[in-house]
DNA sequence: CGTCTATTTGAATGTACTCAAAAGCGGTGG
DNA sequence: CCACCGCTTTTGAGTACATTCAAATAGACG
């Protein structure tokens, strides 16, 4: 828990109400590599706050490739929004890419604390607000820049993933084939 | 103010103190084709509230191709957030591309609202998560539509807006040039 | 009517994909 | 400790998709 409210300390602080509040409702769930915590078709139940660990979140073309949406590491959220909101099947997958430790807040729970304590619709405002203002950074980047531009600016932004992630999945993020990506690595090596 | 009032009905309707704070803040800003309401660089003091018209958000590359992030008619916001949040310079422009009516709140005036009724965070977060769940929509198309899959689709959610928008301001927000545009949009229509 | 912008066309080029196959790299069990 | 398995990464040849540049055509607006 310590990691969650620390993260909500971060926009406007809990109080201990707030906080027992929050404590009392979430639950945590370990869960394992390659574990799905949402398949494409089921409705999307919970937010999930990463306390440790990586998880994933994509979705499938018409031809069967994998996209990736959203990676998401120790302290961001992930879940998906438009099947959670409106109740609605997901197009989207979420897998665990490492073991992980997840707080999750159901429906019930999360309209309590919005509806009994404003703080947590000022604070997911500004954690949405946040995720926003990257996103479109993100869609400007995928428009404008070149695949090596693109994978660096990736390595440059998310250096602690790389490590993390098989070169695979940044290239199912960036919206290349593995294969080019490969290409693109060895160009850039050569460059040295 | 009607359309902006009728905005925030459709999600926690407000009270007439609400709609009364809201109304002696709003400024009304009558806007001309092609007049910029912000330039990259400066700082992004206004949410603006589209009551009539249309607008687009762009940034332009390192090579100064234009790349556009957003397009906002009747009843959308826009304004570039990471700028107005963070008092920074923005990376965008944003320009009239038919005459329009603005809305138009300045720092001052929502952080009034928001602190002093909490419905406003709530309709905020709202507005942001919709906003939100768009732009992965966006994403995911972007990284695995071909163009002219991408730009069927734009006309299937968008239909309203390929007759207010020439095909360049398109080809922009899909992120490819408008000579390959009009050859994508040569091939569907031989294929009728 | 003239000007400015948008659209189309074509040829040459570059970027990224497909498919197939080989090589590398952990992990696991015998 | 080695052999094997599954998965990731690399390589190459051929192809498809998209860009660039230049120029012609078409439309919109004052």
């Amino acid at each position: 828990m310590d990691n969650l409210i620390t993260h909500f300390n971060q926009y406007l602080p809990l109080n201990e109400l707030e906080v027992e509040a929050l404590g009392i409702r979430v639950i945590e769930k370990t869960i394992k590599r390659r574990q799905f915590i949402l398949n494409k078709g089921d409705t999307c139940r919970h937010y999930s706050f990463v306390s440790s660990g990586l998880l994933r979140k994509y979705a499938i073309d018409k031809n069967g490739c994998e996209f990736n949406i959203q990676f998401a590491t120790e302290n961001q959220w992930i879940q998906d929004l438009g099947s959670f909101n409106n109740n609605t099947p997901s197009q989207f997958y979420i897998e665990a890419i490492e073991p992980s430790i997840l707080f999750q807040l159901d429906k019930n729970s999360l309209l309590y604390l919005l509806q009994n304590f404003p703080k947590f619709d000022r604070n997911f405002r500004v954690i949405m607000e946040n995720k926003f203002i990257n996103l479109e950074n993100r869609i400007f980047q995928n428009i404008s820049l070149s695949a090596e531009e693109g994978y660096k600016k990736f390595l440059n932004e998310y250096p602690e993933l790389y490590n993390r992630l098989p070169n695979t999945q940044i290239a199912s993020y960036l919206g290349i084939t593995p294969e080019f990506l490969s290409k693109v690595r060895r160009n850039i090596s050569l460059k040295d």
